[in-house]
DNA sequence: TTGTTGATTGGCCGACCGGTCAATCCTCCC
DNA sequence: GGGAGGATTGACCGGTCGGCCAATCAACAA
């Protein structure tokens, strides 16, 4: 039995219209994006949409399964190589930052699927939760991390951090006027999280 | 000339379409939201609608303007009258959480805020992240903020750990399992944070 | 009483929505 | 050649969208 990939499809024409629908959708949003608009990207007509993934709705849930599985596949992966110290934790925060900002369309994509009525939660996330905080007790154990922080909210502060700086970054920076977008302002975030999250802001 | 209170109005029936729209708009979205369904909420006819606020979009425009205004307006002046040390930072993010906490509905409209096509950046919320970051450089002047961090930052990754937090917590305390919502995971969290932001994840 | 004004209604419009369907077209196998 | 089957099309459907408008209603001033 091959393993099912849900990337895979060889039909050019099935993965054009999945291509637009994706862009579109990311951009605007599901109720905003009607299949008419979805046909004239891909350079087909409105019927083969339906023929190929049955319905708007299906087409958008295909992709959302694609993507977020990618995803969670390739972060696991990850983390499963992995030593459990501060290091690696510095590391995957690096790596997760830097793997989010190469890819702005995956976390609007997650914004998108924050904001929509969430159905059942997904079980390779669940999966990579558990593999996270299991890890983190493990630092904690061999005394790397502080024993009066639970591993799992130290998790969760840690994606606050990297996700939501990538939603909203534009946003805050605006804050604090135009010449504040140096071009180097998520290195800078960066730097600065790391210092803040391994030895916080008081003075040592 | 009286104060422009952009949230005062006399009309009960403009105050009717205005909460129904409200309500709606900010479970299922702008692009989502017929308003026959408004009107059928407010117990009205589409008509009036138009009549009160010219458009669908004029409406939506009008709530948020509404809601943002009420909200930068309320922290900016918790903002002003607090002194630049360790312990007001501290009392902010306690004062901000519980705010968002109360107020979920002002998270998701700020999640669509952020999701959308956003217009210009308000005035009243570039004031106040200015504040925010003067104060801080205050404190650092005085020795109870680290030097080697960049106050704007400081602002941006705190303002990440509250709202991502309020926004996403179901989906990442799922990760866990259902039995980790006991009831006070918002006080566990908000405790685990303070820790990890004022003193860092590292053991002292 | 009459005129004015704003609140409110129901009916209607043209445009567009997602989706269906029968008819073609293309390709490959017998 | 011929036909089987998937790819692709264009016309079409019922329904809903946001918005418009003339008519009515209620309140009040002249």
């Amino acid at each position: 039995m091959l393993p099912k990939n849900p990337t895979a499809t060889d039909n050019p024409t099935k993965e054009a219209i999945f291509k637009a629908a994706e862009s579109l959708f990311i951009k605007r949003g599901f109720a905003d994006t009607p299949t008419s608009l979805i046909a004239r990207k891909a350079n087909v007509t409105k019927s083969l949409i339906h023929h190929y993934f049955g319905s708007k709705e299906q087409l958008w849930r295909e992709i959302k399964r694609r993507r977020l599985y990618q995803y969670f596949e390739m972060q696991k992966n990850q983390l499963a190589l992995a030593e459990p110290d501060a290091q690696c934790l510095e590391d995957a925060i690096v790596n997760f930052f830097e793997f989010l900002k190469s890819d702005p369309g995956l976390v609007r994509l997650f914004g998108w699927y924050l904001i929509e009525d969430l159905g059942e939660p997904d079980e390779e996330e669940q999966e990579l939760g558990a593999m996270g905080a299991r890890m983190l007790a493990e630092a904690q154990k061999e005394g790397h991390i502080r024993l009066d922080v639970d591993p799992k909210y130290v998790i969760i502060a840690f994606c606050c951090l990297v996700v939501h700086w990538h939603q909203a970054k534009d946003h805050y920076l605006s804050w604090f006027g135009p010449q504040s977008s140096s071009g180097s302002v998520d290195k800078e975030y960066l730097e600065n999280i790391l210092k803040i999250f391994f030895e916080g802001v008081l003075p040592r």
